[in-house]
DNA sequence: ATCGCACACGTTATAGCATAACGCAATTGA
DNA sequence: TCAATTGCGTTATGCTATAACGTGTGCGAT
């Protein structure tokens, strides 16, 4: 099962995405696209659900935002844990894995019993250029 | 420099978390405190504003929704890393720190010159009653 | 073939979350 | 007394997300 072929909305929001700097917002996606025809948030928000599910792009919880995944390579083995690092400055967003966390946020979600579906690490702050 | 003095406000807020099963929307927080006088958003919003500031009350990113905190003991001794479990089933969140979380994510960010101001740590899921 | 189904799509409307901008009142400290 | 700060109330607005409806297309099963 690996990532179907994206249809044409999928595409469009995938390229905006992908060829901006930071995350973007579902609007923010939408005006982009108006050219491209685009009209209303269902066309960005169905189109970024799907890319969602198929792990090219990810939610940053914090931001209601959305960014391209940064690791092509780990598409096909399903990586549990990703985290981010936020700039407030730049807006720029780092991507990173760390077995180790996994490990251990494992280990205590165990010891509760509790089943994880979706975990969410989000690391607000200013990166080294934007430091105060 | 402790927790000062609530106002009405914000003393009504934190009583409706409180007493509140899970976490509560600042929308459903208003509508709880309208027999009390609330009559809009900004009256919520400010109030949780000083409660997050005093660490009171945590916002949960992934659910656009507060709760009060679990953790009484702690509101001194400023604890770096709050994770939270969210089970999706009955919706109870449990909150819980980490020591080894904390200096590992700490480590990483290090490595990235990348300075931290607020950490999300949220495991959307469900809890042992609710086990699919 | 054609029926039924799944899926993507387009559109309008609405729901849910959060803040801007104004003005008033009470408190405090210079 | 004056200025600064803080909390409060109100109206209006903006941003984020989904509900509900209908259309069209591809495709396998009968």
């Amino acid at each position: 099962m690996g990532t179907p072929q994206l249809t044409k909305n999928q595409s469009l929001v995938m390229g905006a995405l992908a060829h901006s700097e930071g995350p973007m917002s579902a609007y923010t996606i939408l005006d982009k696209l108006r050219d491209q025809g685009f009209r209303a948030p269902l066309q960005v928000y169905r189109a970024l659900d799907k890319l969602l599910e198929y792990g090219l792009v990810h939610r940053l919880e914090s931001l209601n935002a959305f960014v391209a995944c940064t690791c092509p390579h780990e598409h096909e083995h399903d990586r549990g844990v990703t985290a981010f690092t936020i700039c407030e400055g730049c807006g720029q967003v780092t991507e990173f894995h760390d077995a180790a966390i996994e490990d251990r946020l494992s280990a205590l979600v165990r010891a509760q019993s509790f089943k994880t579906e979706k975990t969410t690490i989000e690391i607000r702050g200013h990166c080294k250029s934007c430091a105060a």
